[in-house]
Order: C-alpha cells, then structure tokens, then sequence
DNA sequence: TATTTTTACTATTTCGGTTTCGTAAAAAAC
DNA sequence: GTTTTTTACGAAACCGAAATAGTAAAAATA
C-alpha cells in the first residue's frame, strides 16, 4: 500500500548506487554537478522524500516530545499546549499528546511506551492520582536513562528534574490582599483543588493575606471540595449560614459556578460581594459580570518549558542543570470587584 | 547519552547471537527454555525496551495518528480531541497533534513533515484560511500515497476521503423553529464564522426554518462577521434599532456575548429575549442564565472519526471505501429560552 | 552403525537511510 | 612518460529490531 519512493528505487532507476543518490540528495561535493542534477530532478518528480524513522533511528533523535497533558477540557492546560506547540514548531519539533485524565496508570502506561525512542524529552504535568498515590518511579526511571523531563504546573519535590510553576501562594496572597483592600471583611474561600499541592499553596496564600490584615479565618466561610461536584449547593449553605461580601476562588469554575450563584439569589456583584477567581479564561471574560481574576500566564509556561526542553535535548544545557521557574501572575481587574485607585 | 539497551548488547554480554536475542525475547520455540529464562531476566533487569522506531521502520506502521486542530482553545475542537484520544489510547495508539492556527501554511506544512511515515493516518479538520484560498493539495497528495485521512466538521467536496459532520442545517433549522415555538416573533440570527460552509449551513438552516412559518426574514437582525471583534457593538445597535425577541447564534462564544449584552442592558432572559446558542460547551453552562444550546457531540465526532481512520489503517476496510458520517445533535433546554412542554 | 530428524542456535538479509572507506579513471604535477 | 592527486562513484557497515535460511550437534529411527 505505500507508494512513497525510496532511495533505492531512485538508484535502480538511474543505474547508480544507494550512496550516490544519497549524497546527491544530500548535495554532496563528491558527486558531479551533471549526476546530482539528474538525481535530484527524479527525485523531486516523483516527490521523494525521506523516510523520517530511518533517519530517526540512525540519529537517535526524533525531534518529537511527549506532551503528557491531566485534562484537555481546562482552559489553562489548553493554552500550556498552545505555547509549547508555538515553540516546537518553530524548532521544528513534532509534539505527541497524551491526556492521562488524572489517571496513574495511563500516565505510567504513556510515558513507557514513548520512552523507546519515540520522543527525545517530556513535558509533563503530574496527574492527580499520582500526586495522591505519592509513586513517581515512573519519572525517575526516564530520567536515569537521560530523557529530560521538564514539569510545569503539579510539581513534586521527589521528582529531579526542570520544573515551571506558577507564584501560587504570592498570587492568592495578592488576590485576597486584593479583596481586602476594596474593602471586603468577610473573605470566603472555595477550593476544588484540596489534596492537590498547588489548592494548598493557594489557600496558604489566602490565609496568609488574612493574617497579614490581623483577620482570624473562618472556616464556615472556606469551602473545601475535591470537585465541583457540590459546589452549588455548599455555596448556598455557606451564603444562607454566613455574611459574605467576597468570595476568592482558587480556580476559574468556581468563579464562574459562584457568581451563578449570587446572580440566582439576585446579590448584586460587585456591590453586595466582590468575587476574584484564579486562572484567568474564557469563563471570567464571558460571565456576568466579567470577573476579575488572576491571570496565569499559560502561554507563558509552556513556552518556557518547550525552550527549556528543547536546550536539553540539543544538548546546549547540561543534562544535571536542573532550574525551577516561577512564573508571576497578574491580576486582571473587571467588574466582579469594585473599582479602586492603588496599583496592584 | 543513551543508557538505554539493546538486542546486541545482551548478545554479547551473554555470548548468544543476536538472532537467538530477539527470539528469546519472542518467546520463539526455537530457543531452550534454560537460555529463554536467561535471556529475559537480563533484559528485565535491565529494563531492556524494544526501540519503537526499529520496529516501525521494519513494519512500516507507526501505530501514528497525526491529528490536524485549527484550534484547541476553541472548546468543540478540545473535546473531539478528547473523543480522538480515548478510542486512539484503547486500540495502541499515539497521537501527533499539531494546532494550525487556521493557517494554510502551517497545515502544508504539517502534513509534509508527518507523511514520511512518521504517522499511519490523519484525522483532521480544514484551516479556515485553506478554505478561504480552496486550494486542497496537500491533501490530495496525501491521499494518493494511500495515506487515509478522515476529516471532521470543517470539510469540503474536493477532498475525497470519510468525513465526519455535523448535521448543521438540520440542528440551526430546530433550534430556530424551538425559538418560534416558544412564541418568539423577531428572532436575530448572529454568525461569526461568514465565509465558512459551516456557517453558511447554520443560517441556511435558520432561514429555512423562517420560510417554513412564512416569516420574513429581517436583515437588520441578521448580524454577519467574521470574527467576535466588534460583535459586542453590533448587537447593541441592532437592539437599538430594532425589536428583538429571540437570538439564535452559530456559534457559543457569540451566544455568550448576546447573554453579556442583554444583562448590560437589563433584558430579562428569557421573558423579554430568548437565546440559543450553538455548540454546548462550557460557556453555555456557566453562563447567567445557563444557555439553552444545539449540543455538538464532540466526543462522538471524535470517536467515530478515530475508529474510521483506524479500520482503515488496519484494512478493515477497503482505502477506497469512503463514507460521511452525520453526527446530530440534540437541543439542551436550559435558562434562557421559555419552558414549553412540546416534543423536540 | 548409518541415516534421518530434532533441537538449538547462528548468519544473513531487510526496513530506509547516512557515512566511512575503498577505488577506478581522469587530471595534474613532476 | 611516470607518479601523484583529484574527481566521481560504489561497496559495505551501521542504526535496532525481526525473520528467513542455514547448520552443527544431539536424538531418534532404520
């Protein structure tokens, strides 16, 4: 079924041997101007080009990485995949993507089959159950047979390799401090994200800005899910229970589900309770109202980590050169909070 | 830098021939089982791991499918990935995804880069700017090399291969008829996507449902772009100017800006203005209110399209077996149009 | 005991290229 | 005219595996 020429085909078809047609194509100074020419115009008539796999074996380089990707459906690892595949593309790299959907045993599964040649590095964001289960054996055993990794987001200490996070305690730090300024007293908290590594940094974040402004948390007003699944209700109960007058979320549905929320009990936003989400996307731009929220730069991290990535396996880092980057946020002020006048 | 091991260097470390190497790792009868045990304990040990690439290059099937996104920020594309990944990940295999970005230069070149057997197929959705010039080469040349390729949602008649659609006349036809009878009179119609067949289809769809009620249709609540840029303004004039009391838009990002719009201006959705939206993504569910939508099946598309592309991999069936799969769609009633309590 | 059949392996080719080394013939230098 | 150098090409090894064909030695059969 494969109509692909080979250079074999070219050399029985010239009278001439695999290596000249090799080097002609190769533009070679050991062959005749006059048999180049004749080779090379086969070649381009009848669409030669090379094999990529042959080439690949004898390299040992595919110029592909693996991209091991938690959830497709979120808007922020959407755009982690959009700078890294900017940056691939212009290196000329091909990107393999693999969803785990927070499975351990898919991302185990990917990353064994990709590390037998396919791919030259990871970039890879650890899935929840992972995280959870505390086994990155799987990791390590790429990383001692000298594939770079490069990690952004959900990150693990345990796992020596490049890593690209976000500021998180600094960014809900800011957020709350935020809140706080525009004259917010009773801060609620809700986060989906609790056993992850970076809800934790957040809610630090959160309860260090409180401190910082001597306010004692109230744990009637911090809600702590592992999903979204009952949000909607535990809102109520916490609104029906408590007095509010903002609400921090530590990720972009949340914001979107809470301000759903206050729109159905007719609180007016911001007036009656400002809300500031996290990770800033299309669900804070399209609300009503737009929500002010952090921006993470998603793009950013993805850039970064394919840069970085792609320097290991180009050998222009050394392999041991091991960095953590931080990438700072923004605070994107619409109309889910009142308007002020101090620089953030 | 490649710690990795390899057939020949446990042939010579356990004084075997490669051959016997390989067919013990086989598990050939060929090989006594004292040597047989001997040989797979020092490869496991080892962690010995067939190169992929060998393989291929030797089967000449990558086990590949390389995967063409215009966009992956776009909710709908994300999800057919998603649907595209879970049956690839059941059935062994990988994917290469490349976003193009709607641009015609990027798709060439993706498609040359992959079709030197890196990839067994392609599943892939035409660039908007590749329409717009009709120029449908590349892959037409990919097809003549036996490569098959399955297009989804964007496609066109030039291009003979199996294709996987949307009904779209049909589901812009229901919706727009859902809103008649849910007593609308003036139903605007907003597109953004003019100059694509798929939008066209979607108006069509509106239209026919119009003529099929003897309404008129009023171009001054027909709003056509190209893009969201300016859509904002253009629906405030058009409510300016005009008495509207239904919204029917072929796209969900138009629909949740309709929604941002009427709330600016304090129309009561759905008792003074009804929406629906198309393409049921998040946006529809978190927006205030929900929004009644045409729901895409995404995943479906993905899924059918990923096991029509493998059948024809695998020669399940015949290259020129060509087929276009309809997907519906279904109507998810939700805040933003009147309850009725009709069949649909 | 001589012959055939198994057993258990090895040698070699192949996939599609690149690359090193070798070598005739032509050109240049002596 | 002889030697050296250059030109232009070919043979063969290699990348990592699988598969076919070939082959000693052992076992079974005549």
């Amino acid at each position: 079924m494969n109509k692909r020429i080979t250079i074999k085909q070219i050399a029985t078809a010239l009278h001439v041997s695999i290596s000249t047609v090799s080097k002609a194509l190769n533009d070679s100074y050991e062959i005749s101007d006059e048999t180049k020419r004749k080779i090379q115009e086969y070649a381009k008539e009848h669409k030669y080009k090379p094999n990529t796999l042959a080439l690949s074996l004898q390299n040992k380089k595919t110029k592909t990485i693996g991209i091991l990707l938690p959830n497709i459906l979120t808007y922020y690892f959407a755009r982690v995949l959009r700078g890294i595949e900017k940056v691939a593309t212009e290196k000329g790299y091909n990107l393999i993507t693999c969803i785990t959907n927070e499975s351990y045993k898919k991302e185990v599964h990917t990353m064994e089959m990709l590390s037998n040649g396919t791919i030259d590095g990871f970039i890879a964001c650890i899935s929840e159950e992972t995280l959870r289960l505390g086994n990155f054996d799987h990791f390590k055993a790429i990383l001692e047979e000298d594939t770079p990794i490069v990690l952004y987001d959900r990150v693990h200490k345990d796992i020596h390799c490049d890593k690209v996070v976000t500021d998180n305690i600094k960014s809900a730090y800011k957020a709350t401090r935020f809140l706080m300024r525009s004259e917010c007293k009773n801060i609620a908290l809700i986060s989906t994200s609790e056993g992850l590594d970076i809800g934790k940094f957040r809610v630090e974040g959160y309860l260090k800005a409180l401190r910082k402004y001597d306010v004692t948390p109230n744990e009637n007003i911090i809600i702590r899910l592992e999903s979204e699944d009952n949000l909607k209700e535990a809102i109520h109960k916490m609104l029906d229970e408590n007095e509010v007058d903002g609400i921090f979320t530590i990720d972009e549905i949340s914001g979107a589900i809470a301000t759903q929320v206050l729109n159905k009990r007719n609180i007016k936003i911001p007036e009656e309770v400002s809300i500031v989400g996290f990770t800033n996307g299309i669900l804070s731009r399209y609300s009503t109202p737009p929500l002010t929220s952090v921006n993470r730069f998603a793009h950013t991290t993805g850039e970064v980590a394919a840069n970085r990535l792609i320097d290991k396996i180009e050998e222009k880092i050394p392999f041991e050169d091991i960095v953590t980057e931080i990438i700072k946020t923004k605070l994107v002020e619409r109309e889910s909070t009142k308007k002020m006048f101090i620089e953030f």
